[in-house]
DNA sequence: TTTGAATACCTCACAGTTTGATGTTGACAA
DNA sequence: TTGTCAACATCAAACTGTGAGGTATTCAAA
């Protein structure tokens, strides 16, 4: 963030790391495909929340790298689709990432709910 | 977010925006300076957060560029300092920032919230 | 039957952002 | 006079979501 770096806030705010988090949470339910991750985050947070696929696809090629998710190709429906699912690993992670956002929170509330001004 | 940028996660988490945010719920409370601030932030959120002077001088430097906060030279206890005040313009940033920060909560927690695995 | 919408996958340039290192000056205590 | 803290500042590096672009398939409507 410098001077010259205007800081144009075309970017998102507060987003950062919340989609390994949530893809890694829907996994922990069941196995699901790239393009149902994208559609479930939108209607599970009432629009409130809305990543692209290009963030996603990405996202997933890197948690299977990881080994925090793997998949396998499977026809359904007439469709070929790309199921992933959480690993042991992957489970591990995404505890580790629900304490630190719970953490973050908790931090925020802390200074945020000072006096009122 | 490519395969070619391994993400090595040595960057923060859930903090994307943060600063400003706390930043301008602490000048909504009373003037302060910089070193202050980074100060603050750590100990009001117990240690759980804690931004740089890095990161918190150059905010600083674009908030007052953006009228969000204006700053006057102080001396006191043998010491010069900046001291940073919220402007009317940024009292309505921080109300933006807040609603948004909820927003985003209230998102993860619908979606983190589903039934457990 | 071909048009279009929805499904399903993929890639990448861009613009931010925070970190961590580095630097300066000055006050004050050991 | 050495070291620590206060107070300010800058910047390269690394990370990360957006928005736009691309391909291919399915299926219903015109």
């Amino acid at each position: 963030m410098y001077d010259n770096a205007p800081m144009k806030k075309t970017n998102p705010s507060f987003l950062n790391g919340v989609p390994e988090l949530l893809v890694l949470r829907l996994l922990a339910r069941r196995e699901m495909y790239g393009y149902e991750i994208v559609k479930a985050i939108q209607s599970e947070t009432r629009e409130i929340l809305s990543f692209g696929e290009g963030c996603i696809y990405p996202y997933l090629h890197y948690l299977e790298e990881e080994k925090l998710v793997s998949s396998r190709r499977k026809e359904v429906e007439g469709r070929s689709r790309n199921y992933y699912q959480l690993t042991a690993r992957g489970k591990k992670r995404l505890d580790a990432l629900t304490a630190e956002w719970n953490r973050v929170s908790e931090g925020v509330a802390l200074l945020m709910g000072g006096q009122h001004a």
